[in-house]
DNA sequence: TCGCCGATGTTCT
DNA sequence: GAACATCGGCGAT
């Protein structure tokens, strides 16, 4: 990427979550952990904010979540439920608090060691789900805060753009459920969950 | 296909 | 103590 495109990439992922979210679709996701090169494209991704109770920014600046305050164009990786890492992609003003949990990947890449690092041959199931990606990309806390720009994490805008994109509620989210802040790539086999079409 | 359960870090009441 | 931005395995349907 040369300097002027990559200035706008990382003012892209300066605005708020909600918008940065759908823009996500189809990026590249890629970690160089170990020197193995995995990854895939986005094709799920939700937006929380820092006035939304289920953000975890939500109660303020806590050790665990600080990346999260910090400057947009990092990662803000943390533990779910004990067990597993999930990776977002830190947005909108410095010290503000919110991002987009990216929460799964078509693989393209390495595919063959994230079978290895998820215990799983079927593809569909690599990086389908928020902890999975994490697991798939050897991504834990070590990544908390860690640049997009590499050398360990590398976001990369879409090569092409023509998508339909889906908006739904949120997986697993009970406050601010009525937030539609979940993007799909309608058309993507590797999707978490299905999703119902939204009303006009 | 569904629902329950266990694993278990961090924060909240 | 309980809730939680989860997942995989199990048994019941």
């Amino acid at each position: 990427m040369n300097p002027d495109d990559h200035r706008q990439w990382l003012r892209m992922l300066a605005r708020n979550a909600p918008e940065v979210a759908p823009d996500l679709i189809g990026c590249r996701l890629i970690s160089t952990i170990g020197n193995v090169v995995t990854g895939g494209r986005i094709v799920e991704a939700e937006a929380y904010t820092q006035d939304d109770p289920a953000c975890h920014a939500y109660h303020g600046r806590r050790p665990r979540n600080l990346s999260l305050f910090g400057p947009s164009g990092h990662a803000y990786v943390y533990r779910s439920y004990g067990v597993h890492w999930c990776v977002n992609m830190v947005t909108g003003e410095e010290g503000i608090g919110q991002g987009v949990l990216i929460r799964a990947l078509e693989p393209e890449v390495g595919i063959d060691i994230m079978r290895q690092r998820r215990g799983v041959e079927i593809e569909r199931l690599l990086c389908s789900g928020p902890g999975r990606v994490g697991q798939a990309l050897a991504i834990t806390g070590d990544l908390d805060g860690a640049s997009v720009c590499g050398p360990y994490l590398y976001l990369y805008p879409p090569e092409r753009s023509a998508r339909r994109i889906a908006q739904t509620p949120r997986i697993g989210v009970t406050l601010g459920a009525e937030r539609l802040w979940r993007f799909v790539d309608a058309d993507s086999r590797y999707l978490s969950r299905g999703y119902q079409k939204v009303k006009d």
